[in-house]
DNA sequence: CTCCTTTCGTGGTTATAACAACATAAATTT
DNA sequence: AAATTTATGTTGTTATAACCACGAAAGGAG
């Protein structure tokens, strides 16, 4: 097991190597390779296992009914994947996750971890994985909130007015170019584009590339 | 205390009544009461404490930069709130949670029970914690699947197969209104009403007030 | 530097949803 | 049961975003 990788991911995070070694001897950590586009959970399967990104990175894909696919999110390596399905015993998978890359996983059973004895390195763990989760619900609520009205002009606002928060700067950069932007909006992109010139006529923003300024 | 009513909080769940003592006796619980439609907890206030709704209900709102107010959500007697934020330290709120009528709140310091020496009832909290926010972690990525696409009538049917998969049949039941229903999807009610009778007119649903049934 | 690819903005067209106003039906109150 | 309120559906109008096609700009590779 390549421990050093290990130690720094965000389940294992402030965990030293005989910690690690430690829950590995009690409930295994199995690794597993995939080649890039190798699909490493089906949607409809129920899984157990908190998947842990050791290299490369993997795509959550949403494949809808009539075969819309889109990329729901890219795992980057030291994040997990699953978590909450794990966490929730018997919930068939909504999303596909895939391999982006050749990428290892590694696999936690949560519940072989909320079995074990109580001890200091079981609470780092569940301490972690409940950072990890709470993080992950604010970014999902954030989301929500941005997509929530119905115009462009104001998803973009509600976007922006929260980075500027976040980032204490009426001068932001946002972490996607415009294709990821409008995804993240749930807007076109072309139309995206074409709004953000309106509010830049209407003196609301400057912006050149992914850098704005709210002109507040 | 009111421990009969604090074992049937999603967050003290299996939890004995000399387990809860021990708690509130190591770290307390403290209770507030609030009339109705006052404000719990402020927009832009960093939060320590889960809260746990004892009685009565609280409204989750969201007030938009130009006073653009909507329900996000209601809680209810026996869930929690705020505990992602309280799960991450230093993140100001989001949003406001105000009275919904008159209600008691228990106020659970997560960094003192993160502190707490290792025991079951420590372990049976964390792992309740775990599964409240994985639960809520589904239902959010749930909801921006659902409203990820660009017509009315994507989202619906998105909502409606999830339903029917839940449900596990072709008939189902929803807990909204229209009304509700169209603030779940993100749209305008009347536009969604004229949407559904589309459906009905091309044979892909039929329904009656908030009972659907999918023509497959 | 040139070629190629990717990203971004623009214009025009069309589909769609928001919005407003009203009608009908259902539920609640008295 | 009548009256009031609330929920739902309907219609028409308008604003808006999706969509398509293109061109310009930026970035990389040879």
């Amino acid at each position: 097991m390549n421990y050093s990788s290990l130690r720094h991911t965000s389940i294992f995070e402030c965990c030293a190597k005989a910690e690690i070694e430690s829950i590995e001897n009690a409930i295994g950590l199995p690794v597993k390779r995939y080649k890039k586009d190798e699909i490493i959970l089906h949607a409809g399967e129920c899984v157990e296992n908190i998947c842990i990104v050791l290299s490369g990175s993997v795509r959550i894909d949403s494949n809808d009914i009539r075969g819309n696919r889109s990329i729901l999110k890219i795992v980057k390596r030291g994040e997990v994947f699953a978590e909450a399905y794990a966490c929730i015993p018997d919930v068939p998978l909504m999303v596909d996750a895939v391999a982006n890359e050749p990428c290892e996983i590694v696999f936690l059973n949560v519940a072989k971890l909320f079995s074990l004895p109580e001890s200091e390195t079981k609470n780092k763990l569940l301490k972690n994985l409940v950072a990890i989760s709470s993080k992950k619900n604010l970014h999902l609520s954030a989301r929500i909130l941005h997509t929530a009205s119905k115009t462009i002009r104001g998803r973009v606002l509600s976007y922006l007015s929260q980075e500027a928060t976040k980032q204490n700067s009426r001068f932001i950069t946002i972490p996607f170019n415009r294709q990821q932007m409008a995804d993240y909006l749930s807007v076109e992109r072309s139309a995206l584009s074409k709004e953000l010139g309106k509010m830049k006529a209407d003196g609301l923003i400057d912006y050149h590339k992914s850098t704005f300024k709210l002109t507040l």
